[in-house]
DNA sequence: CCCTGATTCGC
DNA sequence: GCGAATCAGG
């Protein structure tokens, strides 16, 4: 007797998916040995779908006319994607003089930064408050959020005003 | 690697 | 109706 979507819980369900909580996050709330397939499958089921503010990503961008399940899953070995190299990117502004400001993030000293954690200068480098975000780097050596402000292929115009501006942000 | 949702299909 | 497996993208 697990699961059954009883009305109490299809109303978590919409309540937390309306409220922009991702699918994992919402079977991990509501418990009962929900997984976040059964999550989205009930999602779907009940017709919600494509809701605003989804997470991390931005859509699932590029439309799928619902593929109709090509390849057959019997002999593996297929060469499905083919990633091309890393054009290591470098951030557009180095390290920002702004006082050091603590925080929730840039707990991460030199000493305790590890390799996988985002390495966005927090503070002054110079000063001995200087630290680093250090959360799980996924985009580069950053971590999403900080992935998108040192990645900016362009400056919308506006000056160093706006520069500044947007930047405090992450500091 | 981590994550996200989308879809299919066997149960 | 349910959800694991799978796919496809970030």
């Amino acid at each position: 007797m697990t699961a059954g979507w009883t009305e109490d819980r299809v109303g978590a369900l919409k309540k937390l998916w309306l409220e922009g909580q991702s699918a994992s996050q919402i079977a991990k709330q509501l418990g009962g040995g929900v997984t976040r397939n059964a999550v989205i499958g009930k999602v779907h089921r009940l017709g919600l779908s494509g809701r605003a503010t989804p997470s991390q990503p931005a859509r699932t961008s590029t439309f799928r006319p619902a593929r109709t399940r090509t390849t057959p899953p019997a002999q593996p070995s297929a060469p499905r994607r083919i990633e091309a190299a890393q054009p290591a990117p470098r951030p557009v502004v180095a390290a920002p003089s702004l006082p050091a400001v603590a925080e929730m993030p840039g707990t991460a000293t030199v000493m305790t930064l590890g390799a996988h954690m985002c390495k966005w200068p927090i503070g002054d480098p110079s000063s001995t408050e200087f630290s680093f975000c250090g959360r799980r780097a996924s985009e580069g050596v950053y971590c999403q959020e900080h992935a998108r402000v040192a990645y900016q292929p362009q400056m919308k115009r506006g000056g160093k005003e706006e520069l500044a501006r947007s930047l405090r942000r992450y500091i």
